[in-house]
DNA sequence: GATGAATGAGGGTTCATTCAT
DNA sequence: GATGAATGAACCCTCATTCAT
């Protein structure tokens, strides 16, 4: 199933000018619904935060929720990229260093971008499933899941792989998330110790 | 601190007939809003669907927020009622199994009103926080903080209680809540065990 | 030309009960017309304050405009009966004091009601031009012929009396308004002389 | 003192199409308030006199009042435009004529304006005071404020001049104002002499 | 391409009036 | 008669989207 036609992009930028229009755009849009909530960050808005006529957003984006995906999908986007730096760079290290090494990056990258993390988390109205966010999430799932699997010896022995995962996964997805917008009393790194036993605790049984 | 005034049910009715209109707008607006989310849920049409006219609406609640918060307070009022309930049910048992006994019920609360749940988990924090399902938040908060400290010989020496009852209130409430909404293939009992391992895991250290 | 058929109380109250209902609701009806002008006085605040339900307004009254013309006939009643009792007390005094005195008593009574007045004046919007107010103007106005006719002796010759008779009644119903409800800084008595000096000055020539 | 930033119009036009449309507005605007009063000029009545949409009206104008505003500023400069040519027109006659000129003048603009004066007079109060036309009031106040000091030696020893500065400006608004109204039976030129009268007959005592 | 004017369906809400009890 | 629940047309206004230049 791919994404309704409406929702991309409606041309690929060929010229480096339409290619910064849609970037300015991207960038304004990220600005005003961070700023305003999604409610608030109504087309015009948008394009006179970026510097643009009205009209000019339509001849990119085809409709409002293109340029709200669009925007998700940027900060997916670099969520990866600095992730994917982040595993590479510990790939040789035990499991355990690793893994608290990812949340520690994980949680700070979310507290960098609290105020675009809450508009995401409170206030976008559900875009379809297939967003970039979700790709990202799968591919932690993925690399939970070979951790589980290559370590497996080290592991409590009624260990249900997937349900493990699934809950792994979500787990520390969720409680970085909560942990970044509702700013309980707990530092940085307690939290993420806390994380770390949590899953150890887990699947150490 | 009650809620400011203009959220309010605006009459408090005296003919059966009034109690029946709240009662149809009430399903009416927990139907349109299941079914079309929060911003598809217009006034008109939870009128059309409660089968009553768009000003009969505005006899009984002052604007539409009114109604959004009326339809959450009925469902946090009914799951704090078979909450309670379970909880006086196994306030005797140890606590591992009044542990795992209201994750169990709180799990199939939330099987049952899944639509519901949805809305109000992805669309609602838009409208702010909310009195009653807040307060239930907090007496299930202090419910594991009372477990905690009275078991505390049985976890680990270093326990930092507030960061652990922070974690596990909100591991729980979340994943409980994630796995209703996103049915990973993983049944309700097996569930239920993996949440209590996971609690059982962190607190032993 | 009749009154439009809407606009007359609906049935003539034969018990006292009804006659008190009704004097319940001028009062209600001044008070929150006093209070909140023309718009703000909804039927139902008007029934709420005079203690009894929305529909029972609709025995008494075909509309909302009839309670208005009702009201403000009830405010040209009194006007008239005051006025109507100073004209006799001083008829038999010059026409000088007796105008005088007329004015002094029409500002006051002006003065005693100004909230009213001034709803009246501002925001009323026309309700057709068959009430009272218009007749006890025209009763002044007669008045002030009547005068004009009888003194003719003492005043300029080439006086046009229906256009005398206009502009002096005009004239200090007017500015008899206007003086209350703008408050300038003229006390009273002073106004009521350069309001008798106006006129003299005028008809003398 | 500006007037609060709501009601100022929304857009400087750019093009010429605007400023069509602009007054488009604006004509239909005077049409329909004159034709059916302030509640009767819904924003889309309006929107449909002036032949486009509803929706257009809000390019312009912040809200309904803003329109109605914008009328009756365009009105007030186009008063203070004839008047104040007259004014200059007249400034080297005699008191006297000048001010039967002037009062000549007034009379005709409000003659020719009748349907929007009877709008403003009745039902525009509801909406608080204009700036402009306060201000073109204000002007007409000070001429005649100077007028009385300036011949001060012509007039009764005892004159109050703000007292009568107010009453003179006063009755030759009010008069003014309710002769275009009411149409008593006195023809223009008479009423302005008549009001000639009044004026001198009172100042020179 | 870009502009900004124009669109119009739909939003929440009010309130004079009617109706069933 | 009296009640108060119910009605529904009309209100002002917003905003994603389209169109003419």
């Amino acid at each position: 199933m791919g994404r309704s036609p409406g929702l991309s992009p409606r041309r690929i930028p060929r010229q480096d000018r339409s290619r910064q229009t849609v970037e300015r755009i991207l960038e304004a849009a990220t600005r005003v619904l961070s700023d305003r909530g999604y409610d608030g960050a109504s087309t015009n808005r948008i394009a006179k935060a970026a510097g643009i006529s009205n009209g000019s957003l339509y001849q990119y984006f085809p409709n409002k929720d293109a340029i709200v995906i669009a925007v998700l999908d940027r900060f997916a986007d670099r969520l990866a990229d600095r992730l994917g730096a982040e595993i590479e760079a510990t790939m040789r290290l035990p499991w355990q260093e690793a893994g608290r090494a990812l949340l520690d990056v994980q949680i700070r990258l979310f507290e960098e971008n609290a105020d675009l993390l809450r508009i995401i988390v409170e206030q976008i109205p559900r875009l379809g499933p297939f967003d970039k966010l979700a790709a990202l999430q799968r591919r932690l799932t993925d690399l939970v899941r070979v951790y589980l699997l290559v370590n497996r010896a080290e592991f409590r022995d009624d260990l249900d792989v997937e349900a493990t995962v699934w809950i792994l996964a979500e787990t520390v997805g969720l409680l970085s998330i909560k942990y970044v917008l509702d700013r309980p009393p707990i530092p940085h790194d307690r939290m993420v110790d806390e994380l770390a036993d949590l899953v150890i605790g887990y699947i150490r049984g």
